[in-house]
RNA sequence: GGGAGAUUAGCUCAGCUGGUUCAGAGCACCUGCCUUACAAGCAGGGGGCCACUGGUUCGAAUCCAGUAUCUCCCACCA
């Protein structure tokens, strides 16, 4: 067979990919067997994939292959999030694009572009996935607004609406003057304005000439003020306790009202509160039971609640004021001062705080189980440290505002009748909604309803996700079998968004927890340690990176360096590093396959090596498997990578292998092949491609059921430690005479002889592996030491390499000096320890012992160094 | 402003409940090699006051306190 000595993935990635979906290698159906269930977290359904996808899908593909490789039933749901905002925005802009506004269309014209566009762009980024290797069960595929889902949307916020959890109320949002539309807080950013602080000072009522100078950025509010706040326990103002004080040109007379919340530094520690155009002034408001008073219009100009400056902008009335306000005496003064302004992400205008009414979670008792069952570990998050800041959430949790002034979602399922607060209806349908209200109100009709423009906030229904995947708000069959899922994979930027929320709903419509692990991953970043994102265009396509580095290359440079919960700092080296282990790993094959096979005894050498090697995979294993369970993912690859290049390619293969020109044993072969196979289980996970292509070329296969992804993840064997041990050893002999070699300037090809004296045990089944590794014609024990030598000390042996020319003498004794020394320094430290009654008396007894053999060992070397020192002078 | 976390080699990180000269790995670097699987490779090598200062202990990279620097999340400060 002929076997290029480069691996080129392209020939073999989708063919195996084919194979796999062929024969449904991905697909799960219940049966006897455990479940072993991952949900996606749904990528928006017009994303494409970004190097944050490649990250937490190679995870999860990890975690779904071993398991299936395990013998779970593996289950791995795939599918896409509606994501209200990103998606309507984008078909906005497309439409304008085409010269189409928004608001010249119905709703139902604007949704019908927006599936058309759903449709067209829906599918890619889980075409890209499977470019990746994911496998999932793709014809699981859901979508967040499929029918069944969206019912089971639109029946939980109707369950939740009839439990009281789901009420309306009013609340501050994001208002774009410029757009009229409500904003997300996603889509609001802030930036530091240069602004002005204007000091103000109201009359105190009642009083002939008594003032307090309060201090705001926004004077045009004064007009809507209702109150004035003070530190409670400032003692410059406890004069005005329980007065009132008289808005400068409305001459509204306001009260002073006491709360902590004021910063007694800021300003002059008079706080103005507007609860109409102020978040933390609202919540004053509430608090303090204070009158509402909505000054502006929603385009940003004032009504005539404000009594002044009436259709004026808001910006040009800050100037009028300040004018008239200086004119009228009350200004104080104006000082320079920079805040934080929100602005709009759509328009670039700041944001004015608005009151309206929204739909809303009552999440306090719905978050209990949902705090409860992570801090005590049913639910465990990796990395740990993200507990603190979920039950810092979870603690402080607010009530949950899920309606959005969007088309494109899961309109809510309210019906109005009328103009009053409490004239609706909450039904799935318009008929369900007339048959509920006709008791009562008999005289309505259909065309009487009108059903709330608003759609849901996309996480309300992605909270269900591990559910209504599985439809199992309609049946309980493939629930019961998958539910709870397994392991999430996510980013801790969504922790309370997504994760949080889903453990609520898990608790409350299973009364069990949607995943037994949550691993959340760091964020991608680029060299300069900036997050990767479109807009600064710092991010590589994966795609063209799979097409350069294979998509295993891809996998494992994703991996190699991105523990749980760490940024990860992306090099297109790290890509480079895993095409070249696959490299590594297609040439052990190229060897393998290139070998003439006899029928014959098996060499010392192999026979040391095929004894050795399997435990040093049975320790390897070891701590793999107990590393994924700590999902320590880039320790196990790591652990693979160096099982695989260091201890089989590196000292396994080289030992096995037959001198040029001969052939190999057929038992060693065989024994190879199932080696290699056992390390090609291990790798699959993160590689899955060039294992499998391997695997089928490794030795004929029996049929579709033998392959690699079907395989059987290695029994955990138990192992010699001795012989590992012993390896050790025989690994610093190797190193010892290949470093005479180097430092010599010896060939390779001149053989060599060595002479040992044998002052601790030296094996004798090391000399053929010596022999074999460092061309190496004879090995003798001797009694004496050897002149005209080159050595070195293993283990207390001494090694000797007869050279026939002169050797350097001082760099010898340089060297053993160097070595006396170091070991004389050691001595003196465990003399010192040893000498010391509390270590003796106080540590373990096991660790007096270690520290005893370490000063037996340490004494027998310097005997010998000084000896050999003796013979060189 | 509230909360969380980090600081170990040039880079990215291990170092679990203090105890082997505890200071490790991968990459990068340096030096030899085109040795008949692989130069996308082989062999050998150099490199660190474990942020700083104290404390606890027979013993501290590891535990405690403080200092400095950095990162992230939440809030959006009149």
């Amino acid at each position: 067979m002929d076997i290029p000595n480069k691996y080129d993935p392209s020939l073999v990635e989708d063919k195996w990919y084919s194979y796999w979906l062929e024969h449904e290698m991905f697909k799960s159906v219940p049966d006897e067997r455990e479940s072993y269930t991952i949900v996606i977290p749904p990528p928006n359904v017009t994303g494409v994939l970004h190097m944050g996808h490649m990250l937490n899908n190679t995870i999860q593909d990890v975690l779904i292959r071993r398991a299936r490789m395990l013998g779970y039933n593996a289950c791995w749901v795939p599918g896409t999030d509606h994501a209200s905002i990103a998606t309507e925005a984008k078909v906005v802009q497309k439409l304008r694009k085409e010269g189409i506004k928004k608001s010249d269309l119905s709703r139902e014209e604007f949704l019908s572009h927006a599936w058309e566009w759903k449709e067209k762009h829906g599918g890619i980024i889980l075409d890209q996935l499977k470019k990746l290797g994911a496998s999932c069960d793709w014809d699981r595929t859901r979508f967040t607004m499929d029918p069944k889902y969206s019912e089971s949307v639109l029946d939980t916020f109707i369950d939740l609406f009839e439990k009281g959890k789901i009420y309306r109320g009013k609340r501050m949002i994001n208002w774009d003057p410029a757009a009229l539309t409500a904003l997300s807080d996603e889509e609001v950013f802030y930036k530091e304005d240069p602004g002005k602080l204007y000091h103000v000072r109201y009359q105190i009522a009642g009083s002939e000439d008594e003032w307090l100078t309060i201090a705001t950025t926004r004077p045009e509010t004064i007009l809507g003020d209702s109150a004035i706040c003070i530190h409670p326990e400032d003692e410059r103002y406890t004069h005005l306790h329980g007065k009132r004080a008289i808005v400068p040109m409305v001459k509204r007379e306001i009260p002073i009202i006491l709360d902590e919340y004021v910063d007694r530094e800021f300003g002059t520690g008079c706080l103005k509160v507007t609860p109409a155009h102020d978040v933390n002034d609202n919540e004053l408001g509430i608090k303090h039971n204070l009158e509402v008073i909505d000054i502006f219009n929603a385009n940003g100009s004032l009504n005539e609640q404000a009594q002044f400056y009436i259709g004026e902008d808001r910006f040009d009335v800050r100037k009028k004021i300040e004018n008239d306000l200086k004119e009228a005496g009350h200004l104080i003064k104006v000082e320079e001062h920079i805040h934080n302004v929100g602005y709009s992400e759509r328009t670039n205008v700041p944001i004015e705080p608005r009151l309206s009414l929204q739909w809303f979670v009552d999440m306090k008792e719905l978050s209990k189980p949902a705090l409860d069952n992570v801090m005590n570990d049913r639910i465990r998050f990796y990395p740990e440290k993200f507990k603190n800041s979920y039950r810092n959430w979870m603690d402080n949790i607010k009530d949950w505002c899920i309606s959005r002034q969007l088309w494109w979602g899961h309109q809510i399922p309210a019906f109005y009748f009328g103009e009053g607060e409490n004239d609706f209806v909450v039904a799935k349908t318009k008929e369900e909604a007339l048959a509920k209200i006709q008791e009562e109100r008999p005289e309505l009709e259909l065309s009487d309803l009108k059903r709330d423009e608003d759609v849901m906030d996309t996480w309300f229904s992605s909270w269900l996700w591990p559910i209504s995947v599985f439809d199992g708000f309609y049946k309980q069959d493939e629930l019961d079998y998958y539910y709870p899922t397994k392991d999430l994979v996510t980013a801790p930027e969504i922790m309370f968004f997504w994760v949080a929320r889903m453990i609520i709903a898990g608790y409350e419509y299973k009364g069990e927890k949607p995943f037994q692990n949550v691993y959340y991953t760091g964020i991608v970043r680029d060299k300069l340690g900036r997050k990767m994102s479109k807009s600064l265009g710092n991010s590589p396509d994966p795609i063209e990176l799979m097409n350069e580095y294979g998509a295993d290359g891809v996998r494992v440079g994703m991996l190699l360096t991105s523990p749980a919960g760490n940024d990860l700092p992306f090099d297109e080296k790290l890509c480079e590093q895993g095409r070249n282990f696959s490299n590594k790993i297609w040439n052990g094959l190229r060897l393998v396959k290139g070998w003439e096979v006899e029928e014959k005894k098996a060499s010392p050498s192999a026979e040391f090596a095929i004894k050795w090697m399997k435990f040093r995979i049975a320790e390897a294993l070891e701590s793999i498997n107990a590393n994924y369970d700590k999902f320590r993912i880039s320790e196990v690859l790591m652990s693979c990578y160096k099982l695989v290049w260091d201890d089989f390619c590196n000292w396994y293969l080289e030992m096995v292998k037959p001198k040029y020109g001969h052939s190999i044993d057929a038992k060693t072969l065989k024994t190879t092949i199932a080696i290699f196979e056992d390390l090609l289980k291990l790798i699959h996970p993160f590689m899955p491609f060039i294992s499998e292509e391997i695997w089928h070329l490794l030795r004929t296969r029996n049929g579709a059921n033998d392959a690699l992804v079907l395989s059987n993840w290695p029994m955990q064997e138990s192992y010699d430690k001795q012989v590992l041990s012993d390896f050790e050893k025989l690994n610093d002999v190797v190193s010892g005479i290949r470093k005479i070699r180097k430092e010599k300037n010896i060939p390779n090809k001149n053989e060599l002889e060595l002479k040992v004296k044998v002052n601790n045990e030296h094996k004798d089944e090391f000399d053929s592996v010596i022999a074999h590794l460092c061309n190496v014609s004879s090995i003798k024990k001797v009694d004496e030491k050897v002149e005209q030598a080159f050595s070195f000390i293993s283990n207390n042996n001494e090694y000797f390499i007869p050279f026939s020319d002169d050797i350097d003498i001082e760099a010898e004794k340089e060297k053993l000096a160097k070595q006396l020394d170091y070991t004389n320094g050691l001595l003196k430290k465990i003399n010192g320890k040893l000498s010391n009654d509390s270590f003796v008396n106080n540590a373990p007894e096991q660790v007096v012992a270690a520290e005893r053999k370490k000063q037996d060992d340490a004494i027998s070397k310097i005997k010998i160094l000084e000896e050999k020192l003796a013979s060189l002078s």
